[in-house]
DNA sequence: TACACCAAGTGACTATTGTCACATCCAAGC
DNA sequence: GCTTGGATGTGACAATAGTCACTTGGTGTA
């Protein structure tokens, strides 16, 4: 983890607008929003395997990821590892801790070279204070937040493990993809964790439907080659 | 579902600043904000088993339950039903789908006869713009929120169904009641929806734990007799 | 090229939990 | 008291998914 010099800003700033306004519930900023978001923040950059956040510390900053790909994981206390989700840049990062002064209930995981926007509290704070809609932006990424929760837990509780399964890769897919390539190609292992299905498990499962033609592991990468049966099987009675 | 009388405002303004005061995030509220709330809002009594919040309608109004108890629950695409929460006084309820403009995830059910303050999204956004704290305050309702999804997400996938009631009983018990009653007493079918295990294993289990002397079972009612083994049990290995 | 390592594939077995089918029990009313 | 419907208790069985123990494959490096 390195922290970028300050100097940097003045590039980053058309870089920050480009990235929310691309994939961002803070798209919508406008440049004064945006300059006191970089002027406040620091930009940090992080190698492969670095945590932008760690389970357990005290969350005193809000962090927007840039560049890169990032993990967002926790361990129960019986060490079972459960991956919550994925983020993209453009993606607010630890807003929750940051609000309610708790600690941080999940650890967030470069995977790739990332580099994020850290913003502390103070800043944060004056943020909110002079820009009265960050907060509606906040609120609205925190909503999603909830649906996605709720989405997971509907989809543990209600599915067996293939449409579950199908679930994720759903969810992990790209829109207009070519070939339905997704947006991270996972290890069977982690793709388990993220699904909550044993490896071997997963295995079989992606087996049995490359022999469907619904979809293809090659070299380690899924690719879903029937979009639609796949959603099919993800709203499949059991 | 019945609107209750403006004139009746009067009165529940004090009602409203008591019970906010009592329970709820919304605790410190001052007095104008209070005085806009119950201005804007409009207050709504809910028969046993009537809808506050009912999944698939669009969510154009935010609720604050005033008295009363009721259950946030939803239906899978699989028919399965699955309960989130228990809803009590103080709680604010339907935000998520008044921020992002979708539809309601979920469905608010009274289990009991209960009273609501219902702002509708004109009136909250002049709430919002009006006093600068409401923001923060619904931030905080909602970061809460998300702990409380991502703590059951952890519990379904890491735990095993002896754990997982555990957490879910404990999550019902209230801190300092006598004999360990719960806050609601829930069949063994809805504990069954809530905790995400079938009627039939949650009594053998609730039999187990009876026999052992950690929980008691009488007409119906579930008392946690040993809180200390319980919390073991909830954080057990497997 | 050979080694090392880690991801992936697979068979056999086990464990946990759901399902089905009843028997009971109990509280509310008539 | 009697009836009745819903909530409970319980045994037997089935199904889903995890675990264990390997084998196989692929990639990077000495």
């Amino acid at each position: 983890m390195q922290v970028i010099w300050d100097g940097t800003k003045l590039v980053k700033a058309d870089e920050l607008a480009g990235i929310l306004a691309e994939h961002s519930l803070f798209a919508d900023c406008d440049e004064a929003e945006l300059a006191d978001l970089i002027l406040r923040g620091h930009f940090v950059q992080y190698e492969k395997g670095d945590d932008l956040i760690m389970q357990g510390d005290p969350g005193n900053s809000l962090l927007i990821l840039l560049s890169g790909n990032a993990r967002t994981s926790l361990i129960a206390s019986n060490g079972h590892e459960i991956v919550l989700d994925y983020a993209e840049p453009g993606q607010v990062l630890g807003e929750i801790a940051l609000l309610d002064g708790g600690e941080r209930t999940a650890s967030v995981t470069a995977i790739e070279l990332t580099t994020a926007l850290t913003i502390t509290r103070a800043a944060f704070e004056e943020i909110l204070k002079k820009h009265k809609n960050m907060a509606l932006r906040l609120l609205k990424v925190m909503a999603n937040r909830i649906r996605t929760a709720n989405t997971m837990i509907e989809g543990d509780r209600a599915y067996t493990s293939g449409p579950r399964l199908a679930r994720y890769l759903l969810r992990l897919s790209v829109v207009g993809a070519e070939e339905g390539r997704l947006k991270l190609d996972l290890s069977q292992s982690e793709l388990g964790n993220f699904a909550g299905m044993s490896r071997e498990h997963i295995n079989r499962q992606l087996s049995t439907w490359s022999e469907d033609g619904i979809v293809s592991v090659e070299s380690g990468k899924v690719r879903i080659l029937n979009h639609a049966t796949l959603s099919n099987i993800a709203n499949a009675d059991s």
